[in-house]
DNA sequence: ACCAATTTCAAACAACTGTTTTAAATGTAT
DNA sequence: ATACATTTAAAACAGTTGTTTGAAATTGGT
């Protein structure tokens, strides 16, 4: 019990700091004294820092990816060649909520964390974001290929990063965009307000041309 | 001399590896001796870390920031109450292309700059946007709003972020995604390419719903 | 209750961080 | 050439980083 429990309470721990102010600007320090536990857990536990940011990202990609392609596999076998980009947009829908199950931010951290293993990425996590993410990737083109027949393989592909890119980026500039909007209007944004703005958009950019 | 120089050999290095590898992640050391001068002159020359980092920022919004106003402001007054999306788009083409006078990849760097910039924000970083940002960012809405008025104040400054994530992720995680893409598609994909994708990708963003 | 394996802990590790100090070198006027 | 201010340079600063050590505490199996 207690091995599991501290481990888990690192990885807690870490998930939040990670996604709050990056891989690099969180130490094992920051981590362990929230997780409330010794140094030298992280290293006994996991074996290195590198390998605790993997664990973390592993905890989702273990629980959404699987998910996220029987769902679309399941629409895609329902509609057939009816098989729209709202049926693929849709399939996002369960999967991302589902994560919810772990902790109530954790679409939220998720979105945020896959953003930071991007752009922070130094090798290793390039490498891993590569190789967890292959045959996801395939089934995404696949699906938009399928509702948007006229699009080259590579426009979707592209198309896809861009719309991740914007979600992303307003995920990881949350506080500051939030503060901006706020000195513009003085109406205050939510979650659900940024969503609603949101899907259109994506929609629309990935119906262009 | 020789006092301008150094000045300007610190800001060339700190550029790229800002650029590079983010700021926090590069160090004075890292720096100083790509620019082949003492640790100390840094902070002989700008004060600390932070203020070197503004420096970096402000050279290229001193340059660019004026001369993107101005060329908005023209369209604006040239096309009056014909002033479209398209109109919009165009007054970034000659100012962002302007930052090559620099070097050649200083238009991307500008780009990967603002984007760390928000994301890596702290504090100071976030003040700095606000204050160098704010009547930039009033133009932007209402030139927009211009071409299409049937949106809301608030719509419109989501969008725009929207389109820089897109933007500002596909610069920071360039190599990333090359990588993948060339992976996926055995060819190559140049900076040009992704401009041809970007360009229908945004303005069909803006013009949704 | 015992032994052995697992886990925790305080302390120290070398390497690195941004910054400061002090002295030498350089430049610039008179 | 003298006197002054500006700029460079080597060295050390205190603080933090990820990681390792070795002994203490805890655990689970018999």
């Amino acid at each position: 019990m207690s091995q599991v429990s501290t481990k888990q309470k690192i990885l807690n721990a870490a998930e939040i700091l990670f996604a709050k102010h990056g891989f690099d600007n969180t130490s094992l320090r920051m981590i362990t004294t929230d997780a409330d536990v010794n140094v030298a857990a992280v290293n006994y536990h996991f074996g290195s820092k590198k390998e605790l940011i993997q664990a973390v990202l592993d905890r989702y990609f273990t629980l959404f990816v699987p998910k996220l392609m029987l769902s679309l596999k399941a629409s895609l076998a329902d509609k057939e060649d009816a098989f729209t980009l709202t049926d693929f947009y849709s399939a996002f829908i369960q999967p991302l909520l589902s994560l919810s199950g772990i902790h109530s931010k954790a679409t939220a951290t998720f979105m945020i964390l896959v953003g930071r293993g991007y752009s922070e990425t130094q090798g290793h996590l390039r490498r891993y974001f590569t190789t967890h993410y292959g045959e996801l990737l395939s089934l995404l083109l696949d699906s938009v290929l399928k509702a948007k027949p006229e699009l080259t393989r590579a426009t979707v592909f592209w198309r896809l990063h861009f719309a991740l890119g914007s979600v992303v980026f307003t995920m990881t500039s949350n506080t500051a965009l939030r503060e901006i909007a706020l000195a513009d209007f003085d109406k205050s944004t939510s979650i659900e307000d940024l969503i609603y703005e949101l899907v259109p958009y994506l929609a629309a950019g990935m119906n262009a041309e």
